[in-house]
Order: structure tokens, then sequence, then C-alpha cells
DNA sequence: CCCGCTTACGTTTTT
DNA sequence: CGTAAGCGGG
């Protein structure tokens, strides 16, 4: 080995703990990666790629499937730093339609990736390649349509309905013709009358929705087995991250391109299964040793990233789901501050106190960036924004109302699109008459009609405007000039790289003038407009059609977390609980722990939903590293009217000694201690419960005067012994917590880690 | 065809 | 409550 071998081997393996290495080691065959939150399984991943890039296989022979972009970019820097590599080549993953070349591995979401192969082979299928990419708006406005051809009232069936249903069927992987055999009520024919329907128009606008990319690369593997064997080929090393999230489609993909050589390595932690709703399959993961007998699993437990009681409270939550497979997190970072427990008086003071307690926080000398706060809908946002402005704290939001679902900038878009494809009808329809040419309804009714009639194409029929019958001279006119500029903006296309060819385009249509009206929203508009051009210039280098195909891609892609690398300014980051999946922050806030809103009231009452919620309240609690805070509201303004509701289920679970309970008013701080979410539902008011403070009080006291405890293990039928509450018994135990049924009477939940238990 | 007002409706969660 | 679609008068 030379010395640099030597050194790389160092850098790859000098710092990983024995669970890690192994799977870093186990390079050849199937393996399973259960890694918990925070046990440093981005670590684990991107030394394995070193290392096998070390031990040999090419770059472009390793395919790694990421959750977001950013995870991708941020595991190619770490590959590249860990293997010296100095070259800049971090644009490679997107724009190459050669995969043999790079000396980095294909990165990306399954989405990227699949968008990539179609760009290159889905001609094969008798398509082209130039398809664009609709987004969920797009998607609803072409079911509009469909459902008014079907003649389907919007009563019978919701467009936002019918695309639900319909994406299940393709997360299943079915056709239009399955969805059909299986439908039994009329309702489902119907949605799957909608469905056939739907995929006909997108397939005539050449464009494709999010699912569609996965399944028809699946079907392009399916149908081209030339090209499967060349991918096969090609990636010899598969890896998947967070693979609980995988739905049936993401499965085929990666099970057909594992076929032949096997070497297939999963990442992913059951407990953070929070996709379920599109169609994630936990099975995926809960079965992979089912699909591969031989597959080595190892388990990465220790937890690099939070306090001891962090992960006691966050392991008591998760502990009341069944079926988990057995797995014990453990942290050296045994001291840290105790769980804040906050009740509030309403969603206003929520606001206040949560943004206090973030300022608190940076006064000890932690960075807004450091921080987040987490609700389970975007609805919530808006009064911490607000509580965010009065305080003087910079803030940013993830989610939403996106930067590209924006009016103004998918008006600019949905131009770019229709000059790269006239065929795109629904970007067409959404620009004919922006800015107001006076094309309104009436116009494109009779040039519908005169297109179904010649079973021309909407822009066919717009060239031939001139033939049109019933329409007058001045309308025609119209119509002419916006053929006109797309027609030379077409042409425009292979001299002008995207930002400038957007440029003209803004100035021809007088963007800024109409954009602007005089009003303060205007002006903001506008400037959206100018930042899509600053973001358009990064594509500058690139050929001239390269740059503006380049460019819709990823803005077509990209993630809310995505965007979180962008600026560099310190600022608190507000976000939904689904979003932070994969991040870390020393200081975590979720808010809005109460029954009804998290779980949320329609997924209370089915068992499967209500696991999944309970997943969703974990992976927010596993994201802190130092402080976490969870707060409720005894009073909620929703929906107009003002209810009260009570505390989470998941806040009955976490273990008294890790939690300190604060509330806007002492009487009621101590009411909710004891009994179930359910009872106290039951119940309706809040009793207040003022003995059991002193309980608590006691109970922290024992907490300074543990020390030699960790060594217990105590079952269910050991006798313990506390130095308060005497002896016992464990009468139940979830992983770390265990229930205690004092001799005296008493019955206590305890985290074996922290409380001075002896077993005797 | 456009604008402004009224009404209906909604809130899970996203690539 | 807040927003977005929908309607009717200009």
């Amino acid at each position: 080995m030379t010395s640099v071998q030597t050194e790389q081997q160092d850098l790859i393996f000098g710092s990983l703990n024995d669970q890690q290495r192994a799977a870093v080691e186990h390079i050849n065959g199937p393996v399973l990666i259960l890694a918990g939150a925070g046990s440093g399984k981005t670590r684990a991943l991107t030394h394995r790629i070193a290392f096998l890039i070390q031990q040999g296989v090419a770059p472009w022979q390793i395919l790694s499937v990421t959750f977001t972009n950013k995870a991708a970019t941020e595991m190619k820097e770490r590959i590249k730093n860990l293997l010296h590599l100095v070259e800049e080549d971090s644009d490679f993953g997107f724009r190459s339609t050669d995969f043999k070349t790079g000396r980095l591995p294909v990165m990306g979401t399954f989405h990227s990736i699949c968008v990539r192969i179609l760009r290159r082979d889905i001609e094969k299928l008798g398509r082209d390649r130039n398809f664009v990419i609709y987004d969920s708006d797009d998607q609803e406005k072409l079911m509009k349509q469909v459902l008014k051809e079907l003649h389907i009232e919007e009563a019978e069936l919701k467009p936002r309905a019918a695309l639900a249903y319909i994406g299940r069927f393709k997360s299943e992987a079915l056709n239009p013709k399955e969805a059909q055999e299986q439908a039994t009520s009329d309702r489902m024919q119907k949605v799957a009358q909608a469905y056939a329907r739907f995929q006909t128009r997108l397939r005539e606008a050449n464009a494709m929705d999010f699912d569609d990319l996965i399944l028809e690369t699946v079907r392009l593997f399916h149908e081209c087995p030339d090209v499967l064997s060349r991918y096969q080929e090609t990636w010899k090393y598969l890896h998947v991250d967070e693979y609980q999230d995988t739905n049936h489609a993401q499965y085929l993909f990666i099970t057909m391109l594992a076929q032949k050589y096997g070497n297939l390595c999963v990442i992913g932690d059951p407990d953070q299964s929070i996709y379920g709703f599109r169609g994630a399959d936990i099975r995926n993961i809960l079965e992979f040793e089912k699909d591969y007998p031989k597959a080595i699993r190892i388990k990465l437990e220790r937890n690099y990233r939070s306090t001891q009681p962090i992960l006691t409270a966050a392991d008591a939550v998760i502990a009341a789901n069944p079926n988990r497979p057995e797995k014990r997190m453990w942290t050296e970072r045994t001291e840290g501050p105790q769980i804040i427990v906050n009740e509030v008086r309403d969603e206003r003071r929520e606001a206040e106190e949560a943004i206090r307690a973030v300022q608190d926080i940076q006064r000890q000398g932690t960075a807004l960036r450091e921080q987040v706060i987490l609700y389970r809908t975007h609805a919530q946002s808006r009064l911490f924004e607000e509580a965010c402005m009065r305080a003087g704290i910079p803030y940013r939001i993830l989610g939403g109302v996106k930067f590209y679902g924006r009016k103004e900038v998918k008006d600019v878009l949905a131009y770019l699109y229709v000059i790269l494809n006239p065929n795109d009808t629904v970007s067409m329809l959404r620009i004919i008459n922006i800015p107001s040419r006076k094309i309104g309804d009436t116009t494109l009714g009779k040039l519908q009609a005169h297109a179904a009639a010649r079973s021309l194409s909407l822009w066919d029929t717009l060239l031939d405007v001139q033939n049109v019958t019933d329409l007058d001279g001045g309308t025609k006119a119209r119509i002419d000039t916006f053929t006109r500029i797309i027609l030379k903006y077409k042409e425009l296309l292979a001299r002008d790289v995207v930002s400038v060819l957007a440029r003209d385009l803004i100035d021809e249509l007088k963007m800024e003038d109409w954009l602007k009206e005089g009003t303060q929203e205007g002006e903001e508009r506008w400037l959206n407009v100018q930042e899509l051009l600053t973001v358009m210039r990064k594509y500058d280098s690139l050929e001239p059609q390269v740059s503006l195909t380049s460019f819709l891609e990823e803005v077509a892609l990209v993630s809310e977390v995505d965007k979180l690398t962008e600026g560099r300014s310190d600022a608190l980051t507000l976000m939904t609980l689904h979003l932070c999946k994969g991040l870390e922050f020393e200081h975590v806030i979720i808010v809005g722990c109460e029954e009804g809103l998290f779980p949320h009231s329609n997924s209370m009452f089915d068992k499967e939903q209500l696991e999944e919620e309970r997943r969703i309240m974990y992976v927010g609690m596993t994201r802190a590293r130092t402080w976490l805070r969870l707060m409720f509201a005894q009073n909620r303004f929703l929906w107009g009217e003002n209810k009260s509701g009570a505390p989470s289920r998941f806040l009955d679970d976490l273990p008294d000694a890790v939690v300190e309970r604060r509330s806007d008013d002492m009487l009621s701080a101590f009411a909710w201690a004891t009994g179930s979410a359910e009872q106290r539902m039951r119940g309706g008011k809040l009793e207040p419960f003022r003995q059991h403070a002193d309980v608590d009080i006691e109970f922290k006291q024992d907490m300074s005067f543990d020390d030699a405890s960790q060594e217990n293990d105590a079952d269910v039928g050991s006798r313990i012994e506390h130095p308060t509450f005497g002896r016992g018994t464990v009468i139940a135990r979830r992983g770390d917590i265990v229930d205690i049924q004092f001799d005296g009477g008493k019955k206590k939940t305890f985290a074996l880690s922290i409380a001075p238990l002896k077993v005797i």
C-alpha cells in the first residue's frame, strides 16, 4: 500500500465505532443497516463509499439514493474530503447524460436519478425526451379538465381526491387498467376512469408528474431488458438511504437494479417512517431480510447527537408502538437539561413563549441557525412568523407557499416550459392571457372546439388561428401576437442561455410594470422575478439549450430542505415536522402538542395512522442535541372557532424524571401530570391535582443523588429498590422505560438508564 | 373581459 | 379566521 492509501484508510476507519466499521467493510452482498436517530449513519455511508472507491471500484459504479438533494451534495463533499479529491465537479450529477464519467459516485433522490435515466433512454418507450415535470398545481389543473371532460361533477369527485387516489395507485405501481380491475365501487370506477384519461392528457402534453418519473423508469426497465442490463452493469454497488420511506414503485426500481449483482445496501430506521400517507411502505425495510436471506444486518445504536434526557424521552414515546425491531439507543452525553413541557393559555401565547425561549438560548450563545420550531401543519406557521417579526428575529420558513409556487414565478417558468415544449397545454393555458391579451374563456372555448374537431393540439390551433372561423379579426391578431412571442424565443433558444432569454422575455412582456401596480405586494412580486433571474445565472456557463433544461429540471425537483443550504445568514428555522427528518439542531421546540392537532384529528382514530403520528413525534424529538421543549395550548383558535383541547397523548408517555413542566399559571401546571389523554378528554375539564407536585419535587432530588445505576438490567418481574419509594416490582418494560409497582402502593414510570434503581 | 365583492370551505403531512 | 374560487355588475 502506498502512503497515500494508508493515509486514506486511516481517514476512512480511524473515527468509526465497531458497528459503523462493519457497515463500511461489508461491501459485497446485501446489507441492512438499522440506524437509529443520530447514530452517524451519514458518516457510515460516506465512509463506506469512500472505502469502495479506495478499494478500486470506479466512482461511477456506485449509485446512492438519498432523501434530498441537499443530502447528496453534502455527502459528495464529505467523500471528496476523505479521498483528497480536489477538483470541482459538484455539478456533474445533474447535467451529464453519460453516467460513466466523473470522480464521484452518482447520488441523488429517486426522482432526480430517474429523470436522468429517462432523459437518456425514454425514447426507447416511444416517448420524447424533452418531457416537462408537472407539480401538484399543474396536476390539479389538468385533473379539473379531465373531470370536466368525463362529466364527473366536482361534488362526486374532487380533483384533489382523485389525485390522491391516483397517487396511491402510482406508488403501488398500478396502471390505469389494473386500477380499473381493482375498482369495486362506483366511485372507484370513476377514479380509474379519471386516472386513464389523466395519463392520456399528460402524455399528450409530453408531461410527467412526480410519480411518473419513477413508474416510467420501472416500465422502461421492464420493457427494455437491454437498458436494464446496461444500468445493472453500470451501477454494481447500490445504496438507499431512508429506506423505511420508500414506496413500492421505488422498491421495484431498486430491486430490479440489484437483481444482477445483489450489492444492495439499505439504511433506515423503522421508527422514523413518516411518509405512509404518500405510499411509503414500512414493510420494505422490515422485510428486507426476507427479500435477501443472506443479508448482513448491522445496528447502529450509539447516538452521537442528543443528551440522555432527550433520548430517554423520545424512547419512551416511541416505545408505545407495537412491532418494532429491538433497539437500544445510548449516548455518552449523560448530562443535559430536562425536557421542558410547556403549557400555555392559547396559540398566541405559545408563539410568544416559543420566541422567548429561542432568545433565551440565543443569549446563552447558541446561534439562531441552531434552533428550530416544528409544527404539525403549515397553517400553524403564521403566528410564529408574526412573533418573529415583532421580536426582530430573523427567520426562515420552509414549505408553505413555496418560492417556486408563487404565481409570478410560475408564470415565468410556464413561459419557459412553453418555449421549450409548446405542447405543454397546462403551461400554455396558464400564460396565454398573461399579461392580459383579452383571450378569455370564450375565445379559448372556441379554440378548443376547433382543435377537438380536427384533432389538433392547442398549439397547432394557435398557429392555424386564421382558419378558426368564429373568431373576430381583433382576437386573431392578439393570438397571433402571442404565438409570435413564443416562436421568437424558440429560435433564440439556440443562442441565449436561460438567464438572457428570460431577461429579454420579461422586458418584452413589460412584466415590471404590470407586476408592480404600485403596491407593496407588487414590489415583492417583482423582487421574486428578479430572484429567479439570479438563480438562472448559475447556468450561464452551459450550452444555451442545456442551460434552460438544466435550470427547469433543478427547479422542478428541489425540495424545501434543499434550500436550507442557501443563504448563510443566521436565522431561526420554522418548518413542519415532516421536513425536519435528517436534520439536527441544538434547540428544538415542538409546538401544538394537542389531541386533534398532534396527533392530527384525521389520524387519531386509525391504529396505523396513529402509530405514524407517534413516529413523527419521535423524529421531531430526536432532532434535538441539547434543548427540547414541547408546547401545548389550553385553547386554540381553529377553523374560526375557539377550541380547548387536551394535551397530546404523546406527552403522557414522558417519564417524569426527565421532564420539567411549566405553565402560564402554576395551578394547572400539574393538573394533567397523571391520567391519560383519553381520560382527560372524557373528563372534559382539567382538574387541579396539586398533591402530585411534591412527588415531582422529591423525584428531582433523586436525580442528583443518582450515580451508579446504569448497570441495572431489570426485566418484568424483577424486584427493585428505589431510595425514595422503597421496594417494588417491575410490571412493564419498553426499552429503557419501566413501570414499577411499589410495595407501598404507588405506581411510577422510570428510565432505567437514569433512575436510581437497584435490582435486588 | 375585468374587477371587486361575496361566499364557501378548509388544514395533515411532500418529492 | 383566512384564503381562494365564483359570481355578477360594469
